[in-house]
DNA sequence: ATATAAAATTAGATAAGACTAATTTTATAA
DNA sequence: TTATAAAATTAGTCTTATCTAATTTTATAT
């Protein structure tokens, strides 16, 4: 059906129209997808020969409602592998994303759909991303962030933004996964640090950057 | 590490070195991929140049232990995915192929133990192929066909050679599976056809070809 | 042993998808 | 508004893996 670089094109374009108010460019393609401005100019004008994508020098690209349906069921194997590698092969956190990149590209038909009852139908991947159901509906994503909370706020961390594995491992390292309870102690002043209890234990202090990155009910 | 394409050639190899006193031509690998000799040609040498064959116009093509190994852990890959596939994701016998052709170029180095270990250490495909371990020995596969039975023979089905998907539905439609035992009541001197009993019942006539293609126990 | 067929190889073409370098267009700031 | 920077685009190159067509080598049969 779709080349390798066809599906990571959507994916990518998928994934950046999720950023509210964000004009797709070219250039914010390219840096997405690591590539050059200059193949992206190519590959745009595949996909819109393809009609899977839309492009305005004034709006920027965005997805037809066929790429729409296409790049969401790419986002849907991908996550659902994640979970896969995670409770079935017992994966850690931050080696999933990498191998589902992979797995993702799998064509088969059915597969996807085999896999999500085989897994439990799960709602959320485990860095806490909604997983998009067959029909294409995507569960609604969380929204607040640590650092959105006030002093003395509790919280159940649900999802993170940042998928690397130096954050990931920073999370590991602190303790804190999917489910844990986080409480605002204390925001300074001076730089917007946090200071957090982690499942009720003695003071940490985290950076800005850390709470924006990590999502909360 | 390698391409798909070279990965492909790898397995093929492999597949071609297993029928024994067979001398592995670019004719017969183009055709085991169903690809241009001249195209062959440009493979050998490249995978010559990695030294992962070595090539005598006399001699044909053989693996170097290298490539060997390698090509070993593709095979493995590949017949472990067949068996989730099959036990896990309820596929049928002959589905599970051309997925697991897909599945088995993911290349995340602790992916195919674990999936080893999740299904269990399986000793077999569900084609009855035996699956290479992690340290890249092999079972040992089955070699009496069918066809060598002698009438009055009882055997148990223990694998296919062939696993075209025509083949294997005729299969399931005369009720044949892995386990399944058949009685050779009868050899037609015209032509080798057999007759059978399957699991017990009335009697079956099958061509010489397909009781070829049969492995026993 | 030699004609013929089959197999192997070479040469050159093509398509996909990436690149660099040069150019044009658009945005931004003085 | 105009200079400058940034972004987008074009033109042309490269690599991988395929192909076709032509040629050379090897095998086979009379």
């Amino acid at each position: 059906m779709y080349t390798l670089s066809e599906e990571n094109y959507l994916k990518s374009i998928y994934r950046l129209s999720q950023q509210l108010n964000f004009k797709i460019t070219p250039t914010a393609i390219a840096e997405s997808l690591k590539n050059n401005p200059a193949s992206v100019v190519d590959m745009i004008r595949k996909l819109t020969d393809k009609q899977l994508i839309e492009y305005d020098k004034k709006k920027g690209v965005k997805l037809t409602p066929v790429g729409l349906k296409d790049a969401v069921l790419i986002v849907r194997r991908h996550r659902l592998w994640e979970v896969f590698l995670l409770e079935k092969l017992g994966y850690h956190w931050d080696e999933i994303h990498d191998i589902a990149e992979e797995l993702e590209h799998i064509s088969d038909a059915t597969l996807a759909d085999r896999l999500d009852k085989f897994l439990g139908f799960p709602e959320y991947d485990p860095h806490g991303d909604p997983i998009p159901k067959a029909n294409g509906k995507v569960p609604k994503p969380y929204s607040v962030t640590l650092a959105d909370l006030k002093t003395g706020d509790t919280c159940r961390v649900a999802a993170v933004k940042d998928t690397s594995s130096s954050f990931l491992q920073y999370l590991q390292k602190l303790d804190i996964g999917i489910g844990t309870n986080i409480k605002l102690l204390e925001k300074i002043p001076y730089d917007n640090s946090l200071v957090i209890s982690i499942s009720g234990k003695e003071s940490t202090t985290v950076s800005q950057k850390f709470g924006e990155n990590i999502l909360v009910d």
